[in-house]
DNA sequence: TTATGGATTAGCT
DNA sequence: GCTAATCCATAAA
């Protein structure tokens, strides 16, 4: 059996500043992998342990160009973090059920994003499992607290309500993007999933044989 | 005011 | 592999 926590535990996490995110958002989306995703420890919830997960999916939208980003619409009530400042969280609702997140990118005034696909859950895995409704009966039964932009919103709690237009950067939120000793490699491409338009560009990006990258994988 | 469709998931065949 | 579930934001009227 292959291990599945390949990308070990984490250290100590320094968060991302905003210039991080003040670029093109396959740059961004290209060099968010292999960095960490943090909730907060929440004494709201029944199990309030800080949860910590790797980034190792994820996929670029850009700006009006792009017929598959939410951008493309404008900017309107939906869709305003896309145009505001980078590094904050644009969290949206699809198909009646599930949330997914994206952190915008570019300078204020230019849209632009990266949607958080899929995550190897590090710390709180209690937490995550707890939020998603679900018990883990071995290392087999990880991938469905986090692999997916639906299951790991869910997992770290995210909602629109809560985390829309939230900083990521800075380490200041309670849902904040952040880097360890870690360093990513084995970076592939592909087309974007779900969508109906530009399905042609690969704007994709994941970890070559990650066990946590959702649908069709790459072997490495 | 109403109609439409979607950056998904879970469950079943 | 196939499809129902489910509801918000938008656009049309």
């Amino acid at each position: 059996m292959r291990k599945l926590l390949s990308l070990g535990q984490s250290r100590q996490i320094r968060p991302l500043d905003r210039a991080f995110f003040n670029r093109d958002p396959r740059r961004v989306a290209r060099e968010l992998l292999g960095k960490v995703l943090v909730r907060k420890r929440d004494s709201g919830q029944m199990n309030p342990a800080r949860r910590v997960a790797r980034i190792v999916e994820v996929e670029a939208y850009m700006g009006a160009e792009d017929p598959a980003a939410h951008a493309a619409a404008g900017n309107t009530a939906r869709t305003a973090v896309l145009f505001g400042p980078p590094g904050h969280a644009y969290v949206y609702f699809i198909y009646g059920n599930h949330y997914c997140l994206n952190v915008s990118c570019q300078p204020e005034g230019r849209a632009g994003s990266v949607l958080i696909r899929a995550l190897e859950p590090l710390s709180g895995i209690e937490a995550m499992a707890g939020a998603r409704g679900i018990e883990i009966h071995g290392a087999k039964d990880l991938t469905k607290l986090t692999s997916g932009p639906g299951r790991l919103a869910q997992a770290f709690g995210i909602t629109r309500a809560r985390d829309n237009g939230c900083d990521l950067s800075s380490g200041a939120g309670s849902l904040w993007i952040g880097e360890d000793e870690y360093r990513a490699s084995g970076i592939r491409r592909t087309p974007r999933i779900g969508i109906t338009k530009a399905t042609d560009k690969a704007l994709r990006y994941m970890l070559a044989g990650n066990a946590f990258v959702s649908g069709r994988k790459m072997v490495g």
